[in-house]
DNA sequence: CGCATAATTGATGGTTATCAAGACCAGTGG
DNA sequence: CCACTGGTCTTGATAACCATCAATTATGCG
């Protein structure tokens, strides 16, 4: 049995070398996570958030369409990736939370296949495309977490599109709940198993392929039934090690393969 | 209007150069498609088809929890990646062309998240994880198209997301057919707007989130309806572009956005 | 308090799942 | 040639689940 598949498997503590010379960087303290980052690798990921941009809850970033110049890191509050369907309703693609990088998934379009709207209040940092091949030129080993990173991504989503094809309702929303905390564990924003949703449900719906009525539904039997609690926008997961169990949840957040990575020695 | 929104956007010829020393590789066929590779690209690529294994209709490649040590190329014949559900049903996660690359989803899994079960007789290419790090070393080209194909992947996923999520039965199956075709023209196997699908219409079902009698009710239907015709394995689109309109349909596999890739003259 | 947004609740209908039976087809062997 | 076989596809009946619609309640903010 893998990490992956025990459901006792719990994120070791963020390390010490958390408060690093980069620690306003919020990709370094993510990515760290995952390997150890050379200062040059620092120096690298720091440059991507050189400029900041502050946007305003509900905010339209972008619109599906417009050119790709930029990708930009998060660095703090939600984003989501939004596209309209042909009939007037609304699929949400991902969020997009500190930490997370988006265009990675764009990276093949010359044109936006989404919107990129904000959720909350947000700071994010733009970065040109084309600093992506500055990183694959200057280190091997951030080119390989990028395809990594990729890769992951790709799981998820199939990850969603099992919950999509052949999930319940009630499971579909338990499992959203569950990616949400792993997620924000790996920047340590999560306290324990319960956190601040600041979707509304028409938005979990339109994440989840359901209708808003449907997810009330199902939040409010989960409730019921004990598997949650609610106050606000606030939701704590009551057994989450139970909960994750019952829809086959796999955290995707806890490790990354890097065993095939180049050696740190190897310099681009 | 970019070509990706241009319904009467065709796919450029195949050139010349298709026909070169390593016309025997499967993936510097795909590629060529996408960039041009130099002679160093082209032996990086062609060593990662170096080995062949035949499998055979039906076979189990590969299971989930198995380690990842190798990824595949597939030289022919179709493949498919897929998972148990807890009740028992299956779960079908992507299908694998010739020139399609197993593996570059999996990057991230030490162990395997899905079963490689081969569909049709076929050969592959086993290759170690490791010989991507090589390549990241050796060509930053081929590093960055190795992201912008894991980065298509991505897109791919989304495409099968919204349409789970929010489509009719019959809409997602003629969704199907029109990405199988957009596939086997990458390769020129895709003659016209014909196809033999060797799926047999549970597996479809499992790949679209339906049963193998919603598919073949939706079938009879676009049938009726004029929108395709069958014998045996055989599917024909008899208006191709108004079926993708009908669907919003996008071409992913026409073109990459290369743009953003380093300079030729620059070497690892 | 009053307004706007969000969440809940109940009634109804549509789409697909499920179940079951039969048709079609290719291959096999008597 | 024909019966038999296993797989696949089709068809119809029923049921489950979720969408849709509409009305009400709750929440948040000025």
């Amino acid at each position: 049995m893998t990490h992956y598949e025990d459901p006792f498997y719990r994120l070791p503590s963020i390390p010490a070398s958390f408060m690093s010379t980069y620690q306003r960087s919020c990709l370094v303290c993510y990515l760290k996570h995952y390997i150890d980052l050379s200062d040059v690798d620092q120096g690298l990921i720091a440059e991507l958030e050189q400029e900041e941009r502050s946007v305003t809850a509900r905010e339209r970033v972008l619109s599906g369409g417009d050119a790709v110049r930029m990708l930009f890191v998060i660095k703090s509050g939600w984003l989501f990736q939004d596209t309209d369907l042909a009939d007037g309703r609304r699929h949400l693609v991902r969020t997009l939370l500190p930490g997370d990088v988006y265009g990675l998934g764009e990276l093949s379009n010359t044109h936006a296949s989404t919107h990129l709207t904000a959720c909350t209040d947000a700071v994010i940092c733009p970065f040109p495309k084309a600093a992506l091949s500055t990183i694959i030129l200057r280190s091997p080993r951030l080119a390989a977490l990028l395809l990594d990173l990729s890769a992951r991504d790709q799981v998820l989503y199939v990850d969603r599109l099992r919950a999509a094809s052949r999930m319940s309702a009630k499971s579909r929303v338990l499992s959203l709940l569950l990616t949400m905390l792993d997620r924000l564990r790996v920047t340590g924003e999560g306290r324990g198993d319960a956190m601040d949703l600041p979707l509304n449900q028409s938005e979990i719906g339109d994440l989840l392929g359901l209708t808003n009525v449907s997810v009330s539904k199902a939040m409010v039997e989960l409730q019921q039934s004990g598997v949650i609690e609610r106050r606000r926008s606030r939701v704590t997961l009551l057994d989450r090690l139970a909960a994750a169990e019952s829809v086959d949840h796999v955290d995707r957040y806890s490790s990354l393969d890097t065993a095939w990575f180049p050696d740190p020695s190897a310099t681009g």
